[in-house]
DNA sequence: AATTGGTTCTGAACCGTTACGGTCACTTCA
DNA sequence: TGAAGTGACCGTAACGGTTCAGAACCAATT
């Protein structure tokens, strides 16, 4: 009884001996038909075990799904696994609901190009979340007939964007590093590219880098370093290609490794920021006397840490992005917003030892 | 451009003069027609910018959507806040991304009972997430003809299955604190209604609890306890509506000043006894010298926290969840999937203080 | 010459609904 | 008493596809 549909609005409607229209009334607009016939139809109808009209047919006669579909570059899973991408999806989620609206999430393989779920999809726009500036996916949804927002990355002219400006706020971040002392330090950044290089990043494969916001963010601290004479072509900067905390661990290993002599690590997330500190305390090193670790981002567990970060409004980004492709009534000019971030000092940056404290303790 | 829909399939078939079956296999069954036939169909749709086949239309004809709905009773947005449902949807979002399904989250407003949002999702099935036995939402998933999968509660003779057995699971911790000496102790729970009691909850109430699975855990303690001499009756419970850390807090000074002689604070869930930890160092109260606290599910936060818990395999719950709807053919008999749970012995459950240590200290 | 088989394409039915523009009987009001 | 209004219901035409049973054609086999 719970998988077949035995009776649709038309065989209601015949058995009750009214049009198909009567019936439909009775459902969507119940002032359209008397009472007694409404209660008559509301009854047949449980009696047949017709369960309403199909939310399907429903949708394409009226064009319109009800729900907003959410395109990230990961796995679906991803979403509910990296903190920051949760609290976008809270951010959205709180959009949706208040306006009653289903959030859809698009099954990506990031393996194959399998743009199929995106074609399948039944909803009313789409929402993209940190994608590569040449995501085929991407480019399926823009070849839709729906409206698009796109947050973070990429920043494409002619679709509504909300964001941050990251190149401004590492570069902050960077000011607040210099102004302590910093000159010699290293970098570890999230994947630059489709393609997995968990080694040192070019400056090239920096500038070329597929992700905007990664961009942003080393260029950034490549304009604030470059400025007070540090030559952005020495500062080693180290690619993750899985965000996560051991990656970060391992990278802040490899570029210790090359270059014990920095004073600080700037990583372009608190995820990976974590990581380091976690090969700080392996390594003995104390953060921040002998070492300074700085994260971005804002994320819970990183604040907690007491970690040096950027705060960026991530659940608002998740509901404003929601919001401009709920309310917005699709205006002419694309539409761009940029919420402001916040330094955040925690106790994780500190000056770097002079060069008589390198050598005979502080 | 991007907001109108200027070409269907039978617009494009007109202008190539084939039929639109031709144009419906360029898309679906490139076997089917010529290489060269199919690749003119194609550059055709680009130059009048058909996107292809209409998502909506197809799932009316071919009768699936290609999406999981997901229900639970709290707002959309909560599950994004909650740990614990968090890390459910992780599990699910892997059992759907391995079938390249999507996954639809339904918006469910808690204060009315609107039940539309049900009825509008596309879906292929249902999900159904810890929900009370008599919410109106899953009164009408069932009434939709499609599959179900229930997780955690209610647990309906007739629809699959997949949880713990959360009796059994409450029963063994509250074994482990009895073997410790505890007889004296206070339980902070969940909700067990869908109306606000932050309260004492009577004996009454607890049988009579809309939420299965608070029930089976509170009657697992009740067992246990009663059968080692304690009435039951006399145990203070203490119930919080919302599901937070600060709620856990405030019941534990709720139940710790109407018995300040309860050696232990068992709490129905890893949240709650955060916040009950919390109260505690507030207190000045050692954990667990002068006071034990243990909680329920095995959440990272807790695990890390050192917190006496079970710990419960939440995402597999939810990957079960996806698998049994996505992979079942429907068998006839209802499916019920039962998952081991694990009782943690952490560090903040330990022996209650003796008549005399209470007098005259350890 | 008739049969067989394969490829390529078509016609028509169908999926289940809602939008639109009526009709029809029955007041109401001047 | 006739014109205008109102409430209740209906018929038709989409909405945009997929599917299945053939038709048409051609080459190869009997």
């Amino acid at each position: 009884m719970h998988s077949r549909r035995p009776a649709t609005l038309a065989s209601l409607a015949a058995e009750l001996g009214v049009s198909r229209t009567t019936v439909s009334n009775a459902y969507n607009r119940p002032d359209q038909l008397s009472p007694e016939l409404r209660r008559r139809v509301l009854e047949t109808a449980r009696r047949l075990g017709y369960p309403g009209p199909d939310p399907v047919a429903r949708s394409l006669r009226t064009r319109k799904a009800g729900a907003v579909g959410l395109l990230l570059t990961e796995n679906l899973s991803y979403a509910f696994r990296d903190p920051g991408a949760v609290r976008f999806l809270e951010g959205l989620a709180l959009a949706c609901e208040d306006a009653g609206q289903g959030l859809h999430l698009v099954p990506v393989n990031p393996e194959r190009a399998d743009v199929a779920s995106v074609h399948r999809a039944g909803v009313d726009g789409f929402v993209v979340y940190s994608v590569p500036d040449d995501d085929p996916h991407l480019a399926a949804v823009l070849e839709r007939p729906v409206p698009t927002v796109i947050s973070d990355q990429p920043d494409l002219s002619d679709v509504d964007r909300v964001g941050i400006d990251d190149n401004a706020a590492m570069s902050e971040l960077a000011q607040h590093l210099i102004s302590l002392g910093h000159r010699r330090v290293g970098v570890v950044c999230m994947r630059l590219g489709s393609h997995r290089n968990d080694d040192f990043a070019t400056v090239e494969r920096q500038r070329n880098a597929h992700f905007h916001v990664q961009r942003a963010r080393l260029a950034g601290l490549a304009g604030a370093f470059e400025s007070v004479g540090t030559a952005w072509s020495n500062v080693p900067v180290v690619e993750r290609f899985d965000h996560t905390i051991a990656g970060g661990a391992t990278a802040a290993a490899q570029l210790l490794d090359r270059d014990p002599q920095v004073t600080a690590l700037i990583c372009t997330s608190d995820i990976l920021a974590l990581g380091a500190l976690e090969e700080a305390r392996r390594r003995g090193l104390r953060v921040p006397q002998d070492l300074t670790i700085t994260g971005f981002d804002g994320i819970h567990a990183a604040v907690q840490a007491g970690l040096t970060t950027v705060d960026q409004p991530i659940l608002e980004k998740g509901r404003e992005a929601g919001k401009l492709l709920l309310n917005g009534p699709d205006p002419g000019r694309p539409r761009k917003v940029t919420l402001a971030t916040k330094l955040v000092l925690g106790n994780t940056s500190g000056r770097p030892h002079t060069a008589e404290e390198r050598w005979f303790g502080p």
